[in-house]
DNA sequence: ATGAGTGCAAAGGCTTTGCATTAGG
DNA sequence: CCTAATGCAAAGCCTTTGCACTCAT
């Protein structure tokens, strides 16, 4: 999906709701289709210095409620923000337990088929009514890694 | 592992920190050792009245750090503990989108054998140093999709 | 014009920290 | 005894909210 129908599904869905897609909310929305990884709040105002960090909130709390954003819980720093999944594809990250950055990676087709099955079935087992996975990688980043060997030595 | 031995692994890795294994940690690590789901700070206090919150979250702090219990970060809300998976076994996380319970669950052997090889490999590629995977189902309880029913009817 | 969106500042809520006191080894 | 641990209260920090103003339709 190339940027310009990506804002244009963004603009239908949040109109469905009944709410506009404004110049915030599409810098916004473009800020995260260019990255590469998640972004937190810092890294997204810092990329466009005119928006309040209040209104960054809510508008990714619309965007959220609108299904065009997923919310990234990674520990005990700033949320990581990223487009929804079926604006993108499918895809884990690796979370660095240091510096708390976060990349995407993918796995094969056949492995996250066997995945679902197989998590479909234990939750169903508990009366749980899946509704996606998540599966992160914990470990340090390259950078902090090297730093990490730095202090040892 | 029994709970005597638990203690027993408990009280030496905080030994061999400079720590003390008080009653306090005692209580904290059994509450934890008897649930069959990661807690919050709230159902480990409401188990034993007499420990102030913040002495809670001290405990925990050096619990983490002697790698005695580990700390998931579900949502917006309290974080989970839950003890370290060298003292109970690898498992993975139902956690309810609605009202944050978490519940535990296994694979098989197989299949978390081909998860570890394919993290590995990915991880590898970013020049990332992977410690250990997470792998969360996200949806509703058993509880919440009924409440759901109910109010969408 | 009418309601959503925005900015600023203040409030919320989980978690951490300072400090004096208690207690473990 | 000496230092870690505890309780209480206050502070921190990310995030949310109140309110008046602005802008889109």
């Amino acid at each position: 999906m190339d940027e310009e129908e990506l804002h244009t599904t963004a603009a239908q869905r949040l109109r469905s709701a009944g709410l506009r897609y404004t110049g915030s909310r599409r810098a916004v929305v473009g800020v995260l289709a260019r990255s590469d990884r998640p972004l937190t709040i810092p890294e997204i105002l810092g990329e466009d210095g005119s928006l309040a960090q209040s209104s960054a909130y809510r508008n990714l709390t619309e965007l959220i409620g609108a299904g065009i954003v997923h919310r990234i819980v990674a520990g005990d720093e700033f949320s990581h923000f990223e487009l929804a999944e079926d604006l993108t594809s499918h895809h884990h990250h690796l979370v660095c337990t240091r510096c708390g950055r976060v990349a995407d990676v993918t796995l094969s087709d056949e492995l996250e088929a066997s995945l679902d099955v197989a998590l479909a079935k234990v939750a169903e087992q508990q009366g749980f009514h899946a509704e996606h996975h998540r599966l992160d990688v914990l470990g340090l980043c390259a950078d902090c890694a090297r730093t990490e060997e730095g202090v040892s030595r």
